[in-house]
DNA sequence: TTTTACCCTTAAACTAGTTTAAGAAATTAA
DNA sequence: TTAATTTCTTAAACTAGTTTAAGGGTAAAA
């Protein structure tokens, strides 16, 4: 069954029947992508949510001077979408990439639609995914406006340790607003313990 | 009807009916707040969302030295609570004062909870006022890691107009992550047309 | 109406983070 | 297995943002 990983993600929420569950297996694709492969470039009208069964992806914004900076990573059992491109049905600023090689399992926007009518839980588990969404980013926000970049990639460090190992170090620059030479040289003060 | 301004933003989203509307307004409550008044300080369970009908209120956490900083605030027709808190029914970190005299509308935990049962769409429309929230904190994320300060005040500017003209500089610093004090130099290059 | 508290500004000295450049180490492709 | 590319590191010169300190303006409280 191909939304195997999937319906036990939901099910940490909530349980499900065998019904819905076939509904669900009805509505999803699932794929392999390789390393560096996209699956939104800026402009593209984001038309899937999708779940990151295994690998790691990343959904990064460039700045007026042609810089990446990576907006969030998403592993196993994680979420990736630039939801402001799926809500609006218009295309988007984010561009969506694999930094693994990685599978994955999407939900087109109309199934999703056709699958939050059919099984109501299913906006009360999107609601809840959502709000711990919410709550990891103003941690974030919060860390951005109050710590140093030493504090901010210990934070990283410690939140993320799956994370922290796995990714390169320029990836990981990006994401907390630093350049990979700055967090090269933090890195070995923290080694040398300041 | 005290919940009226509550239902004009409901209605926003969906429709709703006399029952449903009857049922909210019997679990609600209103109230006024003075400048400066707290509904929530550090290691206080936060036991309700808070709506504002007129006013401002802040959100801010304090690090480790002490320092205050803002992580969000809300105005008219926006809400305010520590999600965190709120969901896990456990101390949170953050404060929540009035930064003007305020009124407000509040639904606690239980009545929430009640709410949701009795009336589904409203876990439609919480997931969708969630994935709004989460839009912006994601917007501004994206400035933190890629703008400079002179940047993210402007985006401020622009995108808050009714916040930036009416909160005290003091206050946008701490929300924007940098001192009063060159948030103050900024200005100047701004109005200089730098 | 006077005082107090808050809010904003300016400037000089300082610190955190960037940029540029060059080379070493590790991965990936051929 | 070697060549090519990406990733990581170090260091020096630079720039963005902080700190400290002092003073002026304005709103609120007594």
């Amino acid at each position: 069954m191909k939304a195997k990983p999937l319906i036990e993600h939901f099910e940490t929420y909530l349980p499900f029947e065998e019904a819905e569950i076939s509904l669900i297996e009805s509505r999803i694709s699932r794929r392999k992508l390789k390393r560096r492969e996209y699956i939104m470039t800026t402009g593209d009208i984001c038309r899937h949510y999708t779940f990151v069964v295994k690998g790691v992806l990343r959904l990064y914004g460039i700045d007026p001077t042609g810089k990446e900076h990576n907006i969030l990573f998403a592993a196993e059992n994680d979420w990736i979408a630039d939801i402001t491109s799926f809500h609006d049905t218009k295309p988007g600023k984010s561009n969506i990439q694999t930094i693994e090689p990685s599978e994955i399992i999407q939900i087109a926007q109309q199934d999703l639609y056709h699958l939050y009518i059919n099984i109501p839980k299913l906006d009360r588990i999107f609601k809840v995914i959502t709000e711990e969404k919410y709550v990891e980013l103003q941690n974030r926000v919060f860390q951005n406006i109050s710590s140093t970049a030493q504090q901010r990639y210990s934070y990283f460090y410690e939140k993320y340790p799956h994370l922290a190992s796995r990714l390169p170090n320029t990836q990981i620059a990006s994401y907390l607003g630093i350049t990979p030479e700055f967090l090269s040289m933090i890195r070995k003060e923290i080694i040398l313990g300041k």
